[in-house]
RNA sequence: GGAACGGUGGCAGAGUGGACGAUUGCACCCGCCUUGAAAGCGGGCGGCCGAAAGGCCCGGGGGUUCGAAUCCCUCCCGUUCCGCCA
């Protein structure tokens, strides 16, 4: 959520912020979200001073009987009464404007950055480093890896669609070793500053409200209605609700966690785009680092983060670039945002894989997740601050092992396996024929 | 799934209709004492909204009452026992 007090203390900001996104509904919700707020303002403060007299009253009675005034009391607790009422009207006002509110502050996006560049679509990112390719591809590259995958005998698709339907996919043999491999590695990579955590993949509505995918984008998440739980589409999820509702100490952020998980997306809105091989799956694995951390922290951190993602693909020798993403394409929850891109040479394709995005205070708020400061000599101070949260793929298996079967293909059919995958590979450095 | 007992501040744990946002202990902070520390002594010490006055928060929601941490209903969560189970 973005914060209603900026909203009351500087309108304007707010409102030429968001409109860097050139979204067409929230011009119009910014203006009904001041609206709502001055009125909820308005109402607690008749409310209040409602409840402050019949507190006062109520006092009196108490007095009063306990002297033994019983008339007096009476009459007091009939005046109460009548106050009573008022105040029960105008608290059903202030929870009925209070939910409006908060319905409308769920669906309002982030602020961008300020740097983040100007653009409406995702034609408009710009590339920020690479492109880093070979001079030429080889023929033998060109093979998309849903070929070689069937002719290795190391991807599945058609007995995953059985099993499963459309979009689901299964790795064999060295194929779903390569792919448990690839989560290894990621994990490895990272543990010198992250903690391992693994979390429940089946979350309550409010953990997915938290993050931003609810209310708003329901139809991408898979749902399990009987016991109201969702499955989730990224560690990102629980990760980011990890300290919901709490207040951390300055001294313990930033908070680092990664996590690997499988995802779970109904990919809802892009029905027959990328239907073959792996390049878009209703389930697959990932590897999630995160941070919970000061505003302060949060640009190195965002850096970091970004350099992590894209070590791990270089460590794996592929061909990538990276993007940012421009105000136009930036996600609900996003303040600021890299995509890794790979280069699928068989497929002929910039494939998204990994994202790293910074959402200043947006997911914290909705989670509540805030810390306390310390001061200049250590001491905690008073109150608290909303933190901030960032998070990235470390990796995600399935392009990148599309990826790494198309760019490792040999002359003679086969994929090497990349030196840095080796460690976890059981001894293969070559997936040849079964 | 069944039964019993619980849910109060960072933690422990009182409070069972009115002076209670809440006794007390521990932890924490400041000061005194001390060469320094511990102990001791004195003081402070929850969160949220609000410019303030004030209001709200004793698991969530609803009800009774002039007034609810306290009584009633309901839901959620926890512990223990039973059942089932990877």
């Amino acid at each position: 959520m973005i914060d209603v007090r900026s909203l009351r203390t500087d309108p304007d900001a707010v409102v030429a912020a968001l409109a860097r996104r050139h979204d067409d509904d929230v011009d119009a919700q910014l203006a009904e979200a001041r609206r709502l707020d001055g009125r909820l303002r308005a109402i607690t403060g008749e409310r209040d001073g409602a409840r402050a007299r019949v507190n006062e009253l109520s006092k009196e009675v108490g007095r009063l009987r306990r002297e033994g005034d019983v008339p007096a009391a009476e009459g007091l607790q009939e005046e109460s009464r009548t106050l009573g009422a008022e105040e029960k009207r105008l608290a059903a006002e202030h929870e009925e404007v209070s939910s409006q509110l908060r319905e409308l502050l769920l669906v309002i996006p982030n602020l961008p950055h300020p740097e983040a560049p100007d653009g409406t679509s995702d034609a408009d990112n710009p590339v920020v480093r690479g492109p880093f390719l070979p001079e030429t591809f080889a023929e033998h590259q060109r093979v998309p890896h849903w070929d070689t995958g069937a002719e290795l005998g190391i991807l599945d698709v058609e007995r995953a669609t059985k099993i499963s339907g459309a979009m689901f996919t299964m790795q064999r043999g060295a194929g779903a070793t390569l792919a448990r491999a690839l989560c290894q590695l990621a994990l490895d990579r990272n543990a010198d500053a992250f903690e391992e955590v693994r979390p429940p993949t089946l979350v309550l509505s409010s953990t997915l409200t938290a993050t931003g995918q609810l209310p708003k984008f329901a139809d991408d998440a898979y749902a399990v209605e009987r016991d109201d739980l969702w499955c989730i589409p990224t560690a990102e999820v629980p990760l980011t609700s990890l300290y919901a509702g709490e207040i951390v100490d300055q001294a313990d952020l930033p908070i680092r966690l990664m996590a690997s998980t499988p995802c779970y997306r109904r990919e809802a809105g892009s029905a027959g785009r990328d239907t073959r091989g792996m390049l878009r799956t209703h389930e697959f694995d990932k590897v999630e680092i995160l941070a919970v951390a000061t505003p302060e922290q949060a640009p190195d951190l965002l850096e970091e983060l970004l350099a992590r993602a894209e070590g791990t693909i270089a460590d794996l020798e592929l061909p990538y670039r990276i993007i940012e993403i421009c105000t136009g394409d930036l996600g609900q929850s996003h303040h600021r945002s890299f995509d890794v891109e790979v280069y699928a040479p068989g497929c002929d394709q910039w494939l998204e894989v990994s994202s790293v995005s910074w959402f200043s205070d947006y997911q914290a708020r909705r989670a509540d997740v805030r810390f306390r400061r310390r001061d200049a000599d250590g001491t905690p101070t008073k109150g608290s601050e909303i933190a901030h949260t960032l998070n990235g793929s470390a990796l995600a298996v399935p392009r990148v092992w599309a990826a790494i079967v198309e760019n490792r293909r040999q002359p003679d059919g086969s994929v090497e396996v990349p030196d840095a995958l080796r460690p976890y590979m059981r001894g293969i450095d070559r997936i040849g024929p079964a």
